[in-house]
DNA sequence: ACAAAAGTGTTCCAGGTACACCCATGG
DNA sequence: CCATGGGTGTACCTGGAACACTTTTGT
């Protein structure tokens, strides 16, 4: 794919022009269905009046990418707990119809998050408008968004298997089976034997035990545990950890 | 992180307005010495006149991202084998001093590349302007280049563990200790032994003896292998192969 | 007493690590 | 004939997969 040259000096009028904006790809696992969540918008507005989005907003003055993401993350529900990342910059011409009338060209830098269900309380400014989505019941989306989506789940999954996400999202205390049920519900029954889950987990000791149980209804009553940050120190940029 | 509320509708104005290019970082490796390249042009404009910093342009119309990231590259030399990804969108406010004068953010959506060393003639367009620098002895780069450059890096890495990038900047035909030695240099050398390398790839099948030899002084002549990338398409998204 | 969920242990085996050793060529 | 680099083989062992089994609760 080798282009024209740019040897003479380039006229400003050749130059794209650009608005820019955060798309977010904003994940969160619901325990009890089991089931993988995708935060979503109505539109209100042409173009796609009627569809679903993802949560977007354009860049402000003064205000970061990350800013950004966080704003519109803000805007739709209320959290605590959650992790966020960029992911990828989609800015190929002819990915929002508005261009050719504005003639300028939209570049969306999508971000993927994951957050708390339990924390994430659905801001009451939008009724009706903004919903969680299983994964697997995903519309047609506006513009490229089941692009991003797709791109944001298989990141999500990279993520699970190599870095502690996961206790981002997860209680202050919680159980291996908790923990256990989110990776499932993410990377699908057959990723690991639980038991043989629990004692690589357990082997390499940043996790530790509160001496606190939990007893959830008929069944032994679980043990509580606690991520220890400092303990996973050591295992930062070693090779894969969990499954 | 949480910010300011976006309920009322957003004047224009409150806006940021952005210029968008790519940044590369273009590596590649010098067999002979064992060193891992990168190729940094010297600015001969303000800001940062007389410094260093990476080969980048802005986005023209009708120009997608990824285009405008070879153009640059094909600007700068003459490739033809070569990888090219996308690598990671920097685009907070402060990266360029311009941006207080001009009242515009400059947005880089950044590049990564690995191209292959004997074919990548570098333009005569800017003699003494262009050249290829050990990663070793880069010296200060304009703008925030050392971080791009550094996230390059990481990524580089990573690449070679699990995907065939290597092949890509290898010779038709190459011996295992070519791809060994590509490895190595990148890598640093306690990445594997080179017998335990050898086994694991060829064991895999995706590497075909071509019968040839190749012999290079001293020593038993190697066999010269090819990449089989049909035999390949099978460990398209299987866990780590290298390394 | 029995079902349900948590937790422990054991066996088997693939695959990685670390070497030692053989082969072909140039000088 | 020996140094040099290419190539093969093996013995050891870690760590994952599969699965059986025990423990503690609710009903």
């Amino acid at each position: 794919m080798m282009l024209a040259d740019s040897s003479k000096p380039v006229n400003e009028k050749t130059l794209a022009n650009f608005k820019v904006g955060v798309d977010n790809v904003i994940f969160s696992v619901d325990a009890a269905k089991n089931s993988l969540l995708v935060l979503l918008v109505m539109r209100e507005r042409e173009p796609f009046r009627h569809q679903w989005n993802l949560p977007r907003t354009l860049v402000r003055q003064g205000e970061s990418l990350e800013e950004a993401a966080y704003r519109t993350l803000a805007d739709k529900i209320r959290v605590q707990n959650l992790y966020l990342e960029q992911l990828y910059s989609f800015g190929n011409p002819g990915r929002d119809p508005r261009e050719s009338v504005e003639g300028v060209r939209y570049l969306s830098v999508s971000h993927f998050a994951l957050v708390r269900l339990d924390l994430a309380e659905l801001t009451p400014r939008w009724p009706g408008k903004i919903a969680w989505h299983p994964i697997e019941q995903v519309p047609q989306l506006a513009f490229d968004h089941n692009n991003i989506l797709e791109y944001g789940y298989r990141r999500l999954r990279a993520k699970l298997e190599y870095s502690p996400v996961a206790f981002d999202v997860l209680p202050e205390v919680f159980t291996l089976s908790d923990l256990y049920q989110l990776y499932t519900t993410v990377l699908g029954e057959n990723f690991s034997d639980y038991s043989n889950f629990r004692s690589r987990l357990l082997k390499y000791g940043f996790l530790c035990d509160t001496g606190m149980k939990a007893s959830r209804g008929a069944g032994r009553p679980a043990s509580l545990f606690r991520f220890d940050a400092e303990a996973f120190a050591e295992f930062k940029d070693k090779p894969l950890l969990f499954i």
